[in-house]
DNA sequence: AAAACGTTCAACCGCGGCCGG
DNA sequence: TCCGGCCGCGGTTGAACGTTT
């Protein structure tokens, strides 16, 4: 909200139009769009401190607003909510932001679930505005998390792909390729991964691996779903019989909490994660920490999802986990 | 100084999942 | 089982703002 005196009402009449089936309550006319006036955020503040949130589409009438109620819950859960996180992303926020993006794709408010103050919509934008162009100027694929000239396989145009087809996406589409060789690594033209101000250093994620590191695994593909969750199994050659399989595939949430978690502090997930293993398997996992962010390690089979569901901290919506769960 | 161009981000849209009747 | 409403999600838009020419 640059301005909220002025109004966009007729510039977001008319991106709407499409006279298809549209949500009754953003097609009712004479309800108010565009920019929030402070009067307004203060209505909706005072009543839902006062009320609570939730019953979205009466809320607006409730509280004495022109609004919808898709309007309303928008402005409360990415702006007026007390404990939104307002200004710059820290270095090691945006660190976050890549790893779990890596691992789960554009589901922002999973995403966002783990990271505290932050909303889907902030980093949606932030994605899209900064890191998405930060990754394809070290030529890698923003979508893939690969470097783009090994990624041979079509764009898929955003606007043609249902958002729900990306419900879940795959961050790995090409799963029969999960060994980047440093032959595959951006060249030093194109941007050392390397930053200056070394927060890709901390960040160790794949691609990003200095130059002359001789492998970069991406092992937790084997095990992601496809876009249509078909990939969900654990067929992959991850050296597992089908009854140890069947003991991993139970992933409680406090194990995909701590993966998610040691995402942040990946020492600790280091270590955590070769107890985990070991505990499992009896395989000896392996010691490069690098290689550890891979989610079948965790037992992250069919069951993957609905442990990332249940394991998020959700600070935007603790009910629709427990739904999900 | 101002026009042109680029970037950011709040807000909107359509869709699908969930749930109660 | 079906249907309709609600909710939340991801994608997209466009006005405001910043930068360059």
């Amino acid at each position: 909200m640059r301005n909220p005196s002025s109004s966009s009402s007729s510039a977001a009449a008319a991106k709407g139009g499409s006279g298809s089936t549209t949500t009754p309550c953003c097609s009712k006319v004479g309800l108010k769009r565009g920019p929030w006036t402070p009067e307004e955020d203060e209505l909706l503040s005072n009543y839902i401190n006062k009320e609570g949130e939730g019953r979205w589409r009466t809320l607006p009438k409730r509280a004495g607003l022109l609004r919808c109620g898709k309007s309303c819950r928008l402005r409360w859960m990415n702006y007026l909510r007390p404990n939104v996180k307002r200004g710059q992303i820290a270095p090691d926020e945006e660190d976050l932001i890549l790893r779990l993006h890596r691992l789960l794709g554009n589901r922002w408010s999973l995403i966002a679930g783990r990271i505290p103050g932050r909303t889907d919509n902030e980093i949606k934008n932030y994605w899209n505005t900064h890191l998405s162009k930060k990754l394809i100027s070290q030529g890698i694929d923003p979508r893939t998390h690969k470097p783009l000239n090994h990624d041979s396989s079509p764009v898929i145009n955003a606007k043609a792909t249902s958002s729900k087809i990306n419900r879940l996406p795959n961050p790995n589409p090409n799963p029969t390729s999960p060994v980047v060789t440093d032959h595959d690594t951006p060249n030093s033209d194109s941007g050392t991964p390397i930053k200056e101000n070394g927060y890709f250093q901390s960040a160790n994620l794949d691609q990003y691996q200095a130059p002359g590191s001789r492998t970069v695994a991406v092992g937790y593909t084997n095990n992601l779903p496809n876009s249509d969750g078909s990939g969900m199994g654990l067929k992959s050659n991850n050296g597992f019989s089908t009854e140890e399989e069947d003991d991993i595939n139970y992933c409680s949430d406090d194990v995909f909490s701590s993966f998610l978690n040691s995402l942040i502090n990946e020492d600790g997930f280091a270590a955590q994660h070769q107890l985990q293993q070991q505990a499992a398997t009896g395989i000896a996992p392996v010691s490069d920490p690098l290689l550890s962010i891979n989610v079948s390690s965790f037992g992250l089979g069919a069951g993957w999802e609905s442990a990332i569901m249940s394991s998020s901290f959700n600070q935007n919506d603790p009910k629709r986990v427990n739904d999900q769960i």
